[in-house]
DNA sequence: ATGGCGCGTCAAACGCGA
C-alpha cells in the first residue's frame, strides 16, 4: 500500500499535472494539501476516472485539503477538534479498508505562521497542539495510522540547504521545532527521515530566485507513522521530480510504502 | 549582495504562502 502526501497548490490550476502523476505514480492513497477550492467545486469526477473514491474538506480561496482513495475510504471526518472557532480547512482523516484491516489516514495543512510576531505563529503553534492532542487519542486505539502533509516545520538544519536563512522564519523557529519533536518522543515515526537519515532531501523549493535550479530546498512535508504503522514500513522517498514539470507545484509528493 | 513567483479573487491590485 503506498500512501503519498502532496501539497498541489491549487487543484484547478494543478489538475493536469495531478492526473498525469496518478497515471505515473498510481498511489493507494494520496492525501491533497492546498486544493485552494471549494468542496463543491473540487473536480471529484475525473479523478473517480482513475478510480479514486474522493474524501474533501475546502473552502474559498484558501487552505483545502482532501484524500483520494483507490481502495474502501471509510468514516470521514474533517476539521481538527479543539478549537470550534477554527474555521479554516486544515485537516481530513478517514479509514482506508485494506486486506489486514484498517489503516488511519489524515491529510494535514499546518499553518505557516509567518510572520513570528504576529497572530499568526500563536495561531502555528496552538494547531499543532491540537494535531498532537488528537493522534495521542489515535495511539490508544493501537491501529497503524499515518498524519502526512504540509507541516510548515523544518525538523533540523539539515533539513535546509540554507538553514541560516530560515532562522527568523516561524518555520524553523525553535517553538515549531520542539512542537515536532514533542510528536515524535510521543512515538511517531519521521518515515523519510527513517528511510533517509542523511541531508539533502527537500520536498518545497520557493518559486522565487532560482531556488530549485539551485536546490535550495526544505523539508517541511512529512509522514508521521504510528508505531503499528512503522512496524510495517516497507519504503519511503521524495518524487522531486515534479518540481521540474511544466507549471509545478511548490512542493513534491513525498510517500510512503506499507505491508498491509 | 540582492532580488527574481504563483494562485485565487475578481476584474486592479491584493492577500497569502514559505
Amino acid at each position: 500500500m503506498k500512501v503519498t502526501t502532496w501539497n498541489i497548490n491549487g487543484v484547478k490550476a494543478r489538475l493536469e499535472s495531478a492526473l498525469a502523476y496518478l497515471r505515473q505514480e498510481s498511489p493507494d492513497v494520496i492525501c491533497l494539501q492546498e486544493i485552494k477550492s471549494q468542496t463543491e467545486a473540487f473536480p471529484a469526477a475525473v479523478f473517480e476516472e482513475l478510480g479514486y473514491q474522493c474524501a474533501i474538506h475546502g473552502q474559498k480561496g484558501f487552505n483545502g485539503v482532501a484524500i483520494l482513495s483507490k481502495l474502501p475510504l471509510e468514516e470521514v471526518r474533517t476539521g481538527l477538534p479543539g478549537n470550534d472557532e477554527d474555521m479554516q480547512s486544515r485537516f481530513i482523516e478517514a479509514v482506508i479498508s485494506v486486506p489486514s484491516g484498517i489503516v488511519k489516514v489524515a491529510s494535514i495543512y499546518a499553518p505557516n505562521g509567518n510572520p513570528v510576531a504576529t497572530e499568526k505563529f500563536p495561531y502555528k503553534l496552538g494547531w499543532l497542539e491540537r494535531l498532537h492532542a488528537h493522534f495521542r487519542d489515535l495511539l490508544a486505539e493501537e491501529v497503524p495510522f499515518v498524519m502526512a502533509g504540509d507541516y510548515n516545520i523544518i525538523p533540523e538544519p539539515m533539513d535546509a540547504k540554507r538553514p541560516a536563512a530560515w532562522t527568523s522564519d516561524a518555520l524553523f523557529q525553535p517553538e515549531s521545532r520542539a512542537a515536532y519533536r514533542r510528536m515524535l518522543s510521543d512515538g511517531l515515526t519521521d518515515a523519510i527521515r527513517l528511510c533517509h537519515p542523511g541531508p539533502g532531501v527537500y520536498t518545497f523549493w520557493d518559486y522565487q530566485a532560482g531556488a530549485f535550479q539551485k536546490d535550495d530546498g526544505i523539508r517541511i512535508d512529512h509522514l508521521l507513522l504510528s508505531p503499528q504503522a512503522t512496524d510495517r514500513l516497507r519504503a519511503a522517498g521524495v518524487d522531486r521530480f515534479t518540481r521540474g514539470w511544466e507549471k509545478p507545484s511548490d512542493h513534491v509528493p513525498a510517500w510512503v510504502e506499507l505491508d498491509v
